[in-house]
DNA sequence: TTTTTATGTCGTATGTTTGCGTCATTAAAC
DNA sequence: GTTTAATGACGCAAACATACGACATAAAAA
């Protein structure tokens, strides 16, 4: 393929789907419901909270850091991740969104 | 890997991951939406809506309906798919409730 | 200044997803 | 009964994701 199949679709469904791929694993959404509770933040708890290696919660980190659901702010030796909470009401937003145009027609039942 | 990493998450996780894995490709994502639409839901019909091979889109269509997304119903030749609306209720549910779970302390932020 | 600590990057092995051609099956049309 | 049409299953190749050990870097502590 010289060319993203994925590429050959709706801008909108290609976002809604990047954001539900990076929300596909549950290591991804244990970190993101911890960065909700905690206040500190620090790279290492996360790594201590989840049952994964360090290298391992890193790429997860990078991943979630990718789409823009969490910032990083460089502390000295140590990383403070955080929530973005506009990321947070865009996605919801999108989510909501799509899945409300596609049950809407309650009407057409099979 | 003799065992998932994955299952050393709780199970609440585990499954809105699964649900956003089958989200997480645009194909499936305008099948639903052009199943939210059509009347007829005739699998030909989605095969021609969608730029990918018939075989590919087998395959999604099989995916969607192994997580309860859709149903399908054989009649003679054809077969007729429809959106599974409990289903769809539920996962709106769901998805609604960790991402409000996540985003509802607004005062901590980094 | 040396050591320790927190973190990220790289390389790599293994597993999973995507995409498609080919074949098998089954119903309808002829 | 043959042929045609619609669909799913099988098998393969390429791409991508997951997981982790080993190495690199840079701040803090000793």
């Amino acid at each position: 393929m010289t060319y993203k199949k994925t590429d050959l679709f709706d801008k909108d469904l290609q976002r809604i789907a990047e954001v539900a791929k990076v929300m596909s694993h549950p290591a991804r959404l244990a970190i993101l419901r911890y960065l909700a509770n905690c206040k500190t933040c620090i790279s290492g708890d996360i790594t201590n909270e989840i049952p994964l290696s360090r290298t391992t919660v890193s790429q997860h980190l990078q991943e979630l850091k990718r789409v823009g659901l969490i910032h990083g702010e460089i502390d000295g030796l140590k990383v403070n991740y955080c929530l973005c909470n506009t990321c947070l009401d865009d996605i919801k937003k999108s989510f909501t969104l799509f899945l409300n145009e596609i049950s809407i027609s309650e009407s057409i039942k099979c």
